[in-house]
Formats: C-alpha cells, structure tokens, sequence
DNA sequence: TCCTTTCTGGAACTCTAGTTACAGAATTTG
DNA sequence: CAAATTCTGTAACTAGAGTTCCAGAAAGGA
C-alpha cells in the first residue's frame, strides 16, 4: 500500500515530551525536536501537523504517564493518611529529582497559556480535577475510616491539597531546597 | 548638554511589565513592546539595551508596586489572624480581577525561567523569602497574642501560605473560579 | 513488474525576532 | 550661534522560527 513509518511514533511523542516539559511551548524550537526525535523535519510535520499539535500530544502523554502515578497512589489500599503523605512525598520528591527545574508540565501549560488555549486549558483543568477528586476520594475514606475528622469539608480540604502540591511545584522553581520542600508536606498535612 | 528623554522612562517600564506579565517573556515581541510603550525601536534599545535588561526591570518594577501590598498588609496592626486572612484575600481577588489569566508575574517568572536564569532566579527567590519573613512575622506576632498556637512552627507554617498563594495562583490560571479560590484562602487559614 | 501510496531527508520559503546603524532633531553650555 | 551630546524614528541586517515543497525511497496490490 504505502512506505511504512521509519520510527516509532509513540516514542518520538515521548522525546518531544522531554523537549516542551524543559522549554516550555514557547521556548521549543522546531531544530530542537527534530534533534530530539531524530527524525527529519518532513517527517516531523507530516506526522505531527504543527508544532502545537505536537505540544498536545506530548502534554497528554504526561498526562497519562507522569501524573497518572499521583491518582494510583492515591487510590491504592492502606490508611489514607499514608496514601496522602505518599502523594505529597511523590510530588516533592519528583521535584528535586528533576535538577533540571522542569517542575510539573501541567502547571507550566497552565502558567504558560492561562486561559488563552482553549484545548490546553481543557487538558490542564481536566487533570487538576482528577487529581482533586482523588485526594477527595483518599479524604471521605479516611473520614470513614475514623481516621480523619468526620465534620471537615472533604471538598475543601482536597482544593488546599490541591494548591499545595502546585505550590510546592512553582517554589522548588525557585529553590529546590529538600528540607524546606519537606517540611511542606509536613505542613500540609497537618489539615487533616 | 543633550537632548532630552521625549518619554516618561518609569512609564514605559510600568508598559513593559504589562505586556510581559500577559505574555511572558519567550512570548513577547519587540514590536509588542513598541507598540505598548509608543515609542520607536531606535528609543526602545538605546533605553533599555536590550529585552532581557527591559525584562529584569519590569520584574522588579512588579516587585515594587504588586508585591509590596502583600507585605503591607501582613506587616499591618491588628490581629494576626485577620491580616493573614486580609493577604489570602488579596491573593484571590487579584487572581479574579485579573481577567486575563495572568496570575502572578513573580510566579510566571519562577515557572518560564526555572533554575534557568540567574539575575531573575535571584528576584524571584527574594520575592518568596520577603514573603515568607512576612507571614512568619504576622504569625509570631500572632503566637505572642495568644492567638496562634505557641507550640506550632511558625517559619514551617509561613511555607505553607507561601506556597498556598502560589498554588492559588496556578489553580486560578486553569479555573478562576470565585467560590473555589475563596474556599482555598479559608482552609488555608485553618492551619493556624 | 509497474502503479499507487505514503514515507523520507533536506532545501527552500516567508516572516519575524532581536538588534544595530544612521541621519537628523532637540537641548545645553560657552 | 556654534559645539557637543544624546535623543528620535526608520531602515537595515542576521539569524532563526515555523512551515511547505519536492525528488526520491520503500512497500503493497494488480
């Protein structure tokens, strides 16, 4: 029928992934992925359409590979107390690990494009409200459980969860200090 | 001795950090800034020297004038209690106000340039510390009147605002919803 | 085998970013 | 008023962004 691809799409998603997540949408250029990928520019754009709808593409890709890992452990078996305090020290942990500074691409797209893209937007807002649900879903078990305070607003105390782990995101930006980032998720679960 | 300035050079400035706070810094042209500022190229460059140099003042421009009314009220009389919860608020009418999306262009900075960028590395970093000083001053204040707890680490709980209005900023990028971010700024201050 | 299709890398194109150069206009001092 | 200086806007420049084009290569079907 047709010439068959010569590389593995998925594979060059993920390494453009790589690419935005340390540069930013902006701050990409078209040489730095087809470095990146490995690939010519023809095939770039004959695979990819454009650059955002590569951007796109690489944005749900960490979607479901990056942030999928914080809703598993927050679903997962144990005291929710536990699975919530693995949460926080997953994301501090992810944040110090990444010398580079990329943080989190979901908060970058969000700072990035604020309302401005209506697709990104979606994807962002999306993932923070199933991140929210999950840390709500931890919540209302450990208020079943007895282990967290039955009169507490579920919904609330899942938002300032939610806040903070971004918080502690952008900070680490700034300071990647261990002790301090620490001491956050420390803090932060002092509201339960 | 020469001919003089046909613009107001502080003016200008305060032009500049509006289109870079909208923007950016990857995201903003020279012509953009030429147009905002309404004056040409030529005057432009020979001012500023160059877009990052009109960058680092407009930063610092932001400090000043937005950031200042944070410490203000932190550094206010009156309750603690009652300051903190004046600067939570200020924080999340800000976020709203701004219907831009636009959030904090301290915050904007810390995620676009990331360990990147030492000159606004350094700013951004005195902008959180400064903050954080202030919250932590509010709540020791706070501790000394009995309103605090006097057992409860100040300088961990002043992290944790920190990064709370951070991650109300970021959360109000996606989704600037009123009741949401409202609900943010009362079960932060919860952990008092 | 030839045809059709879709792939490939690389050249080419347009447009703009970011900066510099320059000719002339304003201002101050002597 | 001449001289010295620093401003002004516009034109010009280089480099690269983002995309398209193309000639040819691979793969399957008739």
């Amino acid at each position: 029928m047709a010439r068959a691809k010569s590389f593995d799409t998925e594979a060059a998603v993920d390494a453009a992934m790589q690419v935005f997540w340390t540069n930013g949408y902006a701050g990409t250029t078209p040489q730095q992925l087809v470095d990146a990928l490995g690939i010519g520019r023809g095939s770039l754009y004959n695979a990819f359409t454009s650059k955002h709808a590569l951007y796109e593409r690489a944005l749900r890709r960490y979607q479901e590979s990056e942030t999928a890992r914080l809703i598993e452990v927050l679903d997962g078996h144990g005291p929710a107390r536990d699975r919530i305090r693995a949460a926080l020290d997953l994301v501090v942990t992810a944040s110090l690990r990444d010398s580079g500074g990329r943080g989190c691409m979901i908060a970058n797209a969000a700072v990035e494009f604020g309302g401005t893209d209506e697709i990104v937007g979606h994807l962002v807002r999306r993932v923070f409200d199933r991140q929210e649900a999950a840390f709500r879903g931890a919540i209302e078990e450990g208020q079943l459980a007895g282990e967290i305070d039955r009169e507490a607003d579920a919904a609330a105390l899942a938002s300032a969860l939610l806040a903070t782990i971004n918080g502690i995101r952008v900070l680490a930006k700034a300071d990647p200090d261990p002790a301090r980032l620490s001491r956050l998720a420390d803090t932060a679960l002092r509201l339960l």
